[in-house]
DNA sequence: TGCGAATATGTCATATTTGATATATTCTCT
DNA sequence: AGAGAATATATCAAATATGACATATTCGCA
């Protein structure tokens, strides 16, 4: 994780501190990030593979349109529940969910 | 849930009538109950290994005692973003907490 | 290119989650 | 059994997440 994936995280609003080792986050902190990404993406996926707008999502969800939009983009103001609320209501298992994590983590501990 | 997943969670500590009997629940609901079960029962144990208390892990984690008992508890107060970074806290990776969630869950998809 | 649908971004009132605190209950010893 | 630690339960103000909405931007395609 260097400078493209510190854009990415900017980008999505996660506030990153300057110049450090992980982009001042500690390992905790960019752990969780990672698997916030792993299930934001793993959102839009299989919301596409379903032929899903994210108004159609939303409504499936009983959200908005625009939280789904936030969802996707691991904004920081939306929470690990909801998007795994929204996994489960698009038909994933938790089977799923844990390989979706799996597969965003970069080093084990 | 059938036996041989009760018994896991019962070992872990764990009064656990039946998960996904719940009445009424959908499946959804209970999917996403199982997962914070697993990781609830998995932060205790965690918690446990590492010979801390309640009240450790607290400071720990910059909460209070009160709340870890809530999640460890599964307390539908208590968010899975906040069990989840709490059990990073503890030193799982997010390899680990994928571990939880696949053995808490009962069917695949 | 232009038009319409999909998605992104920003704000806000409300709802939920949070840490703190107090207190009750249950464990663990001797 | 009794003392002290650990854990459970209840409540509350403050912090954060939420859906709704308005609007901007990007996309797909004729």
């Amino acid at each position: 994780m260097h400078k493209s994936k510190q854009k990415k995280l900017e980008a999505s609003g996660w506030k990153v501190g300057s110049t450090d080792d992980f982009l001042g986050l500690t390992p905790d902190e960019s752990a969780y990030i990672e698997m916030k990404l792993a299930l934001s993406s793993s959102l839009r996926q299989r919301r596409r593979q379903n032929k899903l707008s994210q108004t159609d999502l939303a409504r499936l969800v009983h959200s908005s349109q625009s939280r789904i939009a936030k969802m996707e983009a691991g904004d920081p103001s939306v929470s690990i529940d909801l998007i795994m609320k929204s996994l489960l209501a698009l038909g994933a298992s938790p089977k799923d969910v844990a390989k979706t994590i799996s597969s965003g983590a970069s080093h084990a501990a």
